[in-house]
RNA sequence: GGGCGCUUAGCUCAGCGGUAGAGCGCUUCCCUUACAAGGAAGAGGUCGGGGGUUCGAGUCCCUCAGCGCCCACCA
């Protein structure tokens, strides 16, 4: 045994971290069989954004979890993952290197990655080179990562570490791809999708927002056939160009007579028909609604459902790109007026259209009355700026909407913590609107593994996509030629074109049970860690990273991907905001680190239940690692301070302490099998302060003395049984404390079990211990509101109360008149119990 | 518009059918041989409002209000 004299947290972190890496202590055995093993999706961090303090909440119950089970017997499967393909690091790329993408760049060889320095002006770069950038700097930011979370504990395998953006994320999300395709599950289609102007590419239902925007409705007329007019309001007038229809509900007495009738668009005069649709709600503007091709949703199911043509006005960037009236499909009573109208929006961008429409409507005398100023939800790209328009383009799709009902049934089957979680599964699936859009037109991500035969004339033919085989996987159709064709081939009438789209993030970052597991890369490994058992994660990504891990898992493996999911909540600073970057509240968590040290910042991460969301309060880390000190204090005390040797524990006092810990040993298991981890903190906290403020009180002077046997015995007992229940909450302090006198780590050590306690506790009455800290309470009250030492020395104590309750204490009294400084113990029979003490005059 | 969650001491939160709890903050006291980056003790709540069930309700039911979040085809 080797106890310092002076124990200290500082530098536990860096001494401990280095030497669970040098002893293995969280390696993986992969010899292990499914039912052995404990395995975690782990969430794979934005590897280019940073990390915050509410990475360290989400990530340390993760830890506490995972640290538990280990200590279960069961062999953890817990792998890190860096997501670094997607959109955020190539804006990351962008700002920090100052460069952008260009396509249509040759591929320059002599480009160095380590050595480029950003210049004054952006540097256009190659595709290639590009990506290049941003594989250097994402594994820069990954190390910081790493570091970071090594020392915040987490007891992660780090030789199992994958990235989205590497090979076996490409292989593993190409291959389920082709299956995708192969069963019909994914599909290309030439169809409207909502669609960013800025990043210019498709963007999926589940990551558009709302943000409220003002806006102005314009009602505006449209002259009917037979004279008259029908009116209808919008706020997007520029869109009037793109109308095809106008519709009404059927049951709307108002307009009943309309509907089959041709009304002209104003300034463009175009035909539209009036027609029915249940959709068309009476109660909203005038009750008939412009059908434009797109403004939004509903055109787009008015679109397909009404068999209406298409119009298309505004371009991929976002401006207006008119066709021209009085040709095909642009029809129109006086084409050269519309034209001359759409030559002057030509080329603007939305917002500014829609104010000259609206001054043309007005000078035409198509507008009635003023616009009026709304405030209305419009739909964002999560990560842009304005507002998405519903784009006709070509894209990768993988089918959802027939699965919704399976779908909604593996949410079901899911283990939700907190259960309530599981709602909002539910009700972004019953909310689904469409299939999943698969493809970006982005660089740094993803390929997909297709090319498309090229006709005579040099037109792609879409249908009939050609696929790698899945032992070539990954490819990069931009780069390799498909089989059968050469690279001269590509881009040539009666050659092949490259799919030059990347998936989605969520694409990959959807396999990451796949991707982590290695699977068909390493079918032995796969067999044994998948369905995984848990998935944590933050309750904002549940639509996107759960809804499409489960419907991957539900299409390839006809299974879930884990049984039970951990939905964290947020971390906000102290005045409820959340914090974010640009707020400038955000905390370091490496500063947080260094200043209060892991184990305190563990605490207050571990008394956030799950699905709450939790404010970043230092008070409640000071208050870690005081509990983190007092372990190393109160260790040396039992461990060192004492020079005899144990006995058998048969002190009445000192069996029933260790039955009130046998309680609390159940509590905590059961706390932390329903992943309640705050209870399991609590119970042991609680009987932790207990301990220290009054069992070693009591035992102190009987653990100095010649028969200290079962004192010494159960203080060291208590402390093996105290140190493996914080040590999912402090992994630093009690691994410290462990070493100390236990081979090992306390990190394998097995969980301790009300069993373990059995032999001594057999037949003890935890009322004796809760009796004695009572009566020394009690004269600690009375000699404080006396304003007077606790080294003074009580004259008497008179214990009232039942006679059972007597027996208690008289089997203990040695040890409360020590740790009290009671001169005599009296007892009187009374129903109610009470303490009374006697203190000496004051001189 | 639909759904979920929250509303308990100044603050952050436990408690979910049986005489109101913890930590922090505040006040007082104590350098007691594990611990002064300590320790001991005290003050402080008609458990959001209103109904109901029950011998008994922060605790169950209904209802209202406020806050937060999720979802929604928001012309």
């Amino acid at each position: 045994m080797s106890v310092p004299d002076k124990p200290s947290l500082d530098g536990l972190e860096a001494r401990w971290d280095e030497r669970w890496e040098a002893d293995g202590t969280y390696r993986f055995d992969r010899s292990k069989t499914r039912e052995e093993i404990f395995a975690i999706d782990t969430p794979p961090p934005t590897a280019s954004g940073s990390l915050h303090v509410g990475h360290v909440m989400s990530y340390t119950h993760t830890d506490i979890v995972a640290r538990y089970h280990r200590m279960r017997g069961f062999e953890l499967f817990y792998p890190m993952g860096w997501d670094d393909n997607g959109l955020p690091t190539e804006r990351r790329v962008q700002h920090y290197y100052n460069v952008r993408c260009d396509p249509s760049l040759p591929f320059d060889e002599t480009f160095d990655v380590a050595t480029f320095e950003p210049q004054e002006q952006p540097t256009p770069l190659a595709r290639g080179n590009f990506i290049a950038l941003c594989e250097h700097l994402t594994v820069e930011d990954e190390k910081t990562f790493e570091r970071l979370f090594r020392m915040a504990g987490l007891s992660v395998d780090w030789t199992q570490t994958y990235t989205t953006i590497g090979e076996i994320a490409r292989r593993a999300s190409q291959r389920a791809f082709l299956r995708l395709v192969k069963r019909g599950q994914a599909y290309t289609a030439e169809a409207p999708t909502t669609w960013d102007v800025d990043f210019q590419t498709a963007v999926a239902q589940a990551e558009i927002e709302d943000r409220e925007l003002e806006g102005l409705y314009h009602r505006i007329a449209f002259e009917s056939e037979g004279g008259g007019a029908v009116e209808i309001e919008t706020s997007r007038p520029e869109l009037i160009p793109a109308c095809v229809a106008l519709v009404t509900n059927p049951a709307d007495q108002r307009y009943r007579d309309l509907v089959g009738s041709t009304v002209y668009t104003p300034l463009f005069d175009a035909p539209v028909p009036i027609l029915a649709h249940e959709l068309a709600d009476p109660e909203k503007g005038t009750g008939i609604a412009m059908v434009c091709t797109f403004g939004d949703v509903a055109d787009v199911t008015w679109w397909r459902e009404l068999g209406l043509p298409t119009r298309v006005v505004v371009g991929r960037n976002g401006t207006i790109a008119p066709g021209r009236f009085g040709e095909p499909g642009w029809p129109s009573r006086d084409p050269e007026k519309a034209n001359a109208a759409m030559s002057v929006l030509k080329g603007k961008g939305t917002k500014q259209a829609r104010k000259v429409v609206s001054e043309l409507l007005r000078e035409s005398g198509a507008l009635v009355g003023e616009p009026k100023p709304v405030r209305h939800p419009v739909k964002f790209y999560e990560r842009g700026e304005r507002p998405l328009e519903i784009i006709t383009s070509r894209q990768w799709f993988v089918k959802t909407l027939e699965y919704r009902d399976q779908l909604l049934r593996r949410g079901a089957e899911i283990h939700w913590h907190p259960p309530y979680m599981g709602a909002r599964y539910t009700s972004w699936v019953e909310g689904l609107n469409g299939d999943w859009a698969l493809s970006r037109q982005r660089f740094f991500g993803v390929p997909f593994p297709v090319w498309y035969r090229l006709d005579e004339r040099g037109q792609p033919e879409y249908d009939d996509p050609i696929l790698p085989d899945e032992s070539a996987l990954p490819v990069d159709p931009l780069e390799e030629a498909p089989p059968g064709y050469t690279a001269e081939q590509r881009g040539e009438p009666g050659g092949f074109l490259g799919d030059p789209d990347v998936m989605d993030t969520w694409g990959t970052s959807s396999m990451s049970p796949q991707i982590a597991g290695r699977w068909e890369d390493d079918p032995d490994l796969f067999s044994r860690v998948f369905p995984m058992d848990l998935r944590p994660q933050a309750h904002d990504i549940i639509r996107t990273w759960l809804f499409y891990t489960v419907l991957k898992s539900h299409l390839e493996h006809g299974s879930l991907p884990w049984t039970d999911a951990t939905i964290s909540g947020f971390v906000f600073d102290p005045d409820r905001k959340k914090m974010s970057k640009s707020k400038g509240n955000v905390v370091t968590p490496l500063e947080t680190f260094e200043q209060h040290g892991a184990d305190a910042v563990r605490y207050w991460a571990g008394c956030a239940r799950l699905g709450v969301d939790a404010i970043f309060d230092e008070q409640q880390i000071r208050v870690g690692r005081r509990l983190a000190i007092k372990v190393l204090n109160a260790s040396r005390f039992a461990l060192a301070s004492l020079e005899g040797s144990e006995g058998e524990i048969g002190d009445p006092l000192d069996r029933s302490m260790l039955k009130r810990l046998s309680g609390t040993v159940d509590e905590a298991t059961r706390a932390l099998d329903g992943y309640e981890h705050t209870r399991a903190l609590e119970v042991t906290e609680r009987f932790f302060w207990g301990f220290t403020d009054d069992y070693l009180e009591l035992v102190k002077s009987r653990a100095y003395g010649s028969d200290g046997g079962s004192a010494i015995a159960s203080l060291r007992l208590a402390l093996s049984t105290l140190l493996r229940l914080f040590a999912p909450f402090l992994p630093y302090v009690t691994e410290e404390v462990w070493s100390w006198w236990k081979e090992g780590s306390v990190h394998r050590a097995p969980w301790p079990s009300s069993a373990e306690l059995d032999e001594a506790t057999a037949g003890a009455d935890p009322a004796v211990y809760d009796a004695a800290a009572w009566v020394l309470g009690e004269v600690r009250k009375a000699k404080a509101l006396a304003k007077l030492s606790l080294r003074v020395e009580a004259e008497r104590v008179i214990v009232h109360g039942p006679e059972e309750r007597q027996k208690l204490l008289r089997d203990v009294e040695q040890d409360i008149r020590q740790a009290g400084n009671v001169a005599a113990i009296e007892y009187v029979d009374a129903a109610e119990p009470s303490v009374e003490v006697v203190l000496p005059t004051q001189a």
